[in-house]
DNA sequence: TCCCATGATTGCAATATTACGATAGAAGTT
DNA sequence: AACTTCTATCGTAATATTGCAATCATGGGA
């Protein structure tokens, strides 16, 4: 059916997938790194970079900013993307919670 | 095309990419806090806990399995699945070393 | 005004994912 | 052995994702 059934997950199953779903391809996490890397912002030099069109770049863009950790200024001609602050340290603190719970003590298989 | 072109992006990236999809969805994320949660191993109980059949709740299983977070032990009949330890870790350290590379400090848009 | 550059959007083809019923296999029980 | 229980796998349907060429829209120049 390949329809997620998200009514029965809880609101924070529902972010915290969401969220890493945004990070689960390759190209999403090199526009994140090469964003950050510019340390300036850069623009469409993301498709010089990677090795992909220009469409694709910006669908990639579009999912990256649909969910937050980017976001796009337009300066004339060109847009000018960078990381959310706000967004990117929530991410993290929900990261940090997450892969906190565990606490590798009870290992039993 | 439906097709990931890994070939251009860094194992790292690729790595990275692959962790996140297999948490990427809210069944996966529910199952491991399921996991967590039940201190012991738990088995088919997920399937009872969630609202999925279990040939989808088994679908989800392997996913996990195949990057490593979890581990499943026969135990008579039934299967006992927990977080493996060494891999989880493992996870930790490249989502720290992921976020942590941005400072933001340099915000410029 | 007419081009040019930059990005977004549209439309399409190929592949992947999600979900489940049905079935198969393995291990215990009677 | 026959039966039950638990889980994995197969097959299938519906939907989502990935990637790109082509096109549209906008904001500079000449």
């Amino acid at each position: 059916m390949g329809l997620t059934k998200s009514e029965i997950f809880s609101k924070e199953q529902n972010k915290l997938a969401s969220m890493m779903k945004a990070l689960g391809h390759p190209a999403r996490i090199a526009i994140i790194q090469t964003i950050i890397k510019a340390q300036a912002c850069i623009c469409g030099d993301l498709v010089d970079e990677l090795g992909l069109a220009q469409a694709t770049i910006s669908q990639h863009l579009k999912e990256l900013k649909s969910v937050g950790i980017i976001q796009g200024t337009i300066e004339g001609t060109s847009v000018c993307y960078c990381i959310d602050d706000k967004v990117w340290s929530q991410y993290q603190t929900m990261f940090d919670s997450f892969f906190g719970k565990y606490n590798s003590k009870a290992s039993c298989c």
